[in-house]
DNA sequence: GTATCGCTCCCAGCG
DNA sequence: GGAGCGATAC
């Protein structure tokens, strides 16, 4: 991704350093002579494409050069994919430059995801803390789910107006948490319509608190939450942030305020501290992200902290970057820099018009596989989309033409109801006080509703008193007089939990079992048995990668799988095959050919996140982050009629889309635009008269066809 | 108390 | 188009 230098480097500068650009050299040697002693906070303010991931990797190798210790830098990133190539790339990088001693870079393992890192320090420090060192951890699934059972014990389903739904419930919570705002703040900012019930709600909340430390169970605030506390409390403040001379910190524009105090409580003089980021493509502000973090960052600090702004493109051709800073600048409010590079290219992004959805897979496949005969693989193309579900005309078509895809994004393998079954034994097996986990595996046998599970819970609780339940759990349940009708299958499986519980059978042989029992119930319970089947068979072969249930669980909670493709099961790693991913999903990737899906008003913007000025800045910076994922070839296509899906019995069958509003008309010049197919006019067509022709095809045919509907 | 059916509501992005 | 709910049948 790095090019050459156009000056040549000092003579001092060590080769491996020699290719770095002078911002770039200036954000790696910051500081590095004294890596004992570190100055200062660093901010590197990274544009898209400026070789930020190249920088923070030749930053850290930098550091264990001049001597610091790699198990004392932490580095935080977004996602799990991004710390493995991260750590990749140091090792790499270590290697060329520090010779002999390159079995150091191996010693790089405080490197993940601030939530994998939280619950890794959090099970340390866990007994100090008066935390269950086994605690689980609940996605956002099983936090709704609890948040569910709370609202039931609280009676507040039963109110004559309809109270929240628990997704709802949760997403309030969780934004208090993260933003640090005030519950009456984040309903009028957010959730307006729940304004009326702030009572409850606070009620509620507490009630949540209560039960999960009950039950020694953690949400993914909680990883944040305890961790910020943690570090705030003086006896262990010291030897946590003593821990660590350097902490890194990627895409820190996607952090929210929970994670900037937990930054301020480790390194409360900047001293170490570095954080990568760029405000252009701040995208997660739904999750509590805010862009002030690092706006705000170096006057956190006295003497405040030293920036460095690499705004040098290795990535796009000119007229790519050209139209992307064209997009940016329309932003009301805009802090940073227009990018540059000297990538000259003759192909002005497309802007194409097709008639309808149908027709936009068609433009895609076509491109896709013209590309593809070109040389270009799949792999080097990808298709982004504002919301997961906007691809699915697509991978039908892909699907007809023997297409291989994977899509990032969207539903999760851990969403569908057999996973979170199978989960649900082996976390209720790790932490017999889980009720969600618990409520859910009692009622997978027939004849056993909530009532008798509610029963069955709290027995077991009853029962272990202060002591750890997985010692009584299994003789409870042993002991317990089930429903006539679930007699049958009790038996097996009081022999099932009690095994578990016991851990009479090494991992991953446990999870075996444990599939073997689920599988009637599995065949049961589904009419597609054979495909939920091949879905618990494949997390089976995960099982057998991790040390043991504890670490599988919190790493699966942690880092889902986060791809699936046409048939089950990601493709070989040798397989080509095309990419589609959720905007959000392609943060930090780059593709050779990239096209945008529906760049229509209600789609970009989605037409969720039209509300204020605030909420369609993110979604324009959306579209930012989708085209400058583009290095030679970017396609906008823009479908001019879609079908509505959620109509009722004789509602209008289609609406007609307008381009998206991020690429007003005097925008147009950046761009190519036409129709697709293209029509053939007679004698020296304009563009306009090109598109006004195939507009009025379009039309005529879809008036024809509208006649039989 | 549990299972099932049909109706209604609400719909993104993610660790 | 799917999840969640209330009403109804076992």
């Amino acid at each position: 991704m790095l090019s050459v230098a156009e000056t040549p480097s000092p003579s001092d500068t060590a080769a491996w350093l020699a290719k770095l650009n002078d911002a770039q050299r200036e954000a790696v040697e910051f500081g590095t002579d004294t890596p004992h002693s570190p100055p200062g906070a660093l901010l590197v303010i990274a544009g898209a494409g400026s070789g930020k991931t190249s920088t923070l990797a030749h930053r850290v190798a930098n550091l264990m050069v001049k001597g610091a210790d790699p198990r004392r830098i932490l580095l935080l990133t977004f996602s799990r994919r991004a710390a493995l190539e991260m750590t990749r790339r140091v090792t790499r990088i270590a290697t060329t430059a520090l010779g002999t001693r390159a079995a150091l870079a191996q010693g790089l393992t405080w490197a993940g995801t601030f939530h994998s890192v939280g619950a890794r320090l959090l099970r340390e420090y866990a007994e100090l803390i008066g935390l269950a060192p086994a605690f689980t951890i609940n996605d956002r699934e099983d936090s709704a789910d609890l948040m569910n059972l709370v609202r039931h014990e609280l009676g507040l389903s039963a109110k004559e107006r309809r109270f929240p739904a628990k997704g709802t419930c949760f997403a309030i919570y969780s934004r208090v948490v993260n933003t640090g705002a005030s519950l009456g703040q984040v309903l009028d900012s957010a959730f307006p319509w729940c304004r009326e019930w702030e009572a409850d709600l606070r009620m509620l909340f507490a009630a949540y608190v209560d039960a999960k430390q009950k039950q020694s169970v953690l949400d993914y605030d909680d990883l944040l939450l305890y961790w910020s506390h943690m570090a705030a409390e003086p006896a262990i403040a010291a030897d946590l942030s003593a821990r660590f001379d350097h902490v890194l910190v990627d895409e820190y524009q996607d952090t929210n305020r929970l994670q900037a105090s937990i930054l301020l409580a480790l390194k409360p003089d900047g001293r170490g501290l570095t954080v990568v980021g760029d405000d252009a493509q701040s995208i997660y502000s739904f999750r509590g992200a805010t862009v002030r973090n690092i706006l705000d960052f170096p006057a956190h600090f006295d003497p405040p902290a030293v920036q460095v702004t690499l705004e040098r493109n290795y990535r796009s051709t000119e007229p790519i970057l050209a139209a992307s800073n064209a997009v940016i600048e329309l932003a009301s409010e805009r802090y940073t820099k227009n990018l540059w590079t000297d990538k000259s290219s003759a192909q002005r992004p497309r802007l194409v018009t097709v008639a309808d959805e149908a027709d936009q897979a068609r433009y895609i496949v076509e491109q896709v596989l013209e590309a593809r005969e070109q040389g270009m693989t799949l792999k080097s193309q990808a298709v982004l989309f504002r919301a997961a579900h906007h691809s699915a005309a697509l991978e039908i078509e892909l699907t007809r033409r023997n297409i291989p895809f994977v899509k990032f994004g969207g539903l999760k393998f851990l969403d569908s109801v057999h996973v979170k079954d199978v989960l649900a034994v082996l976390r209720w097996a790790e932490n017999p006080r889980d009720r969600v986990a618990g409520f859910r595996v009692v009622q997978l046998l027939p004849g056993v509703g909530p009532a008798t599970a509610a029963r069955v819970l709290d027995e077991i609780v009853a029962r272990a008193g202060v002591g750890n339940p997985a010692d009584t759990a299994g003789g409870t349940l042993a002991a317990f007089a089930p429903p006539p009708r679930a007699q049958e299958d009790w038996h097996p499986f009081v022999r099932l939990m009690s095994s578990v519980y016991g851990r009479q059978t090494p991992w991953p042989a446990e999870f075996e079992m444990v599939r073997r029992w689920y599988e009637p119930h599995l065949e049961r319970n589904h009419e597609d048995a054979a495909i939920r089947h091949a879905d618990v068979l494949q997390m089976e072969s995960i099982a057998g990668t991790y040390a043991s249930r504890e670490r599988f669980l919190t790493e699966l909670t942690l880092d889902p799988p986060d791809a699936t493709s046409d048939e089950s099961g990601v493709p070989l790693i040798d397989e080509d095959y095309l990419i589609l991913s959720t905007i959000h999903s392609a943060k930090g990737q780059e593709w050779r050919n990239v096209f945008v899906l529906s760049g229509v008003d209600g789609c970009i913007p989605s037409d969720l996140g039209t509300g204020s000025e605030e909420e369609i800045d993110e979604e324009r910076r959306l579209l930012y982050v989708a085209m400058t994922r583009a290095k030679e070839d970017l396609h906008i296509v823009v479908p001019q009629r879609f079908y509505v899906h959620n109509q009722t019995h004789m509602g209008d069958r289609h609406v007609w889309a307008s381009r998206t509003r991020f690429i007003p008309a005097h925008l147009m010049p950046l761009f190519d635009a036409y129709a697709w197919p293209r029509v053939p006019v007679p004698s020296a067509p304009t563009a306009a008269g090109l598109a006004a022709a195939a507009q009025a095809k379009i039309e005529i045919g879809a008036r024809l066809r509208k006649m039989w509907d």
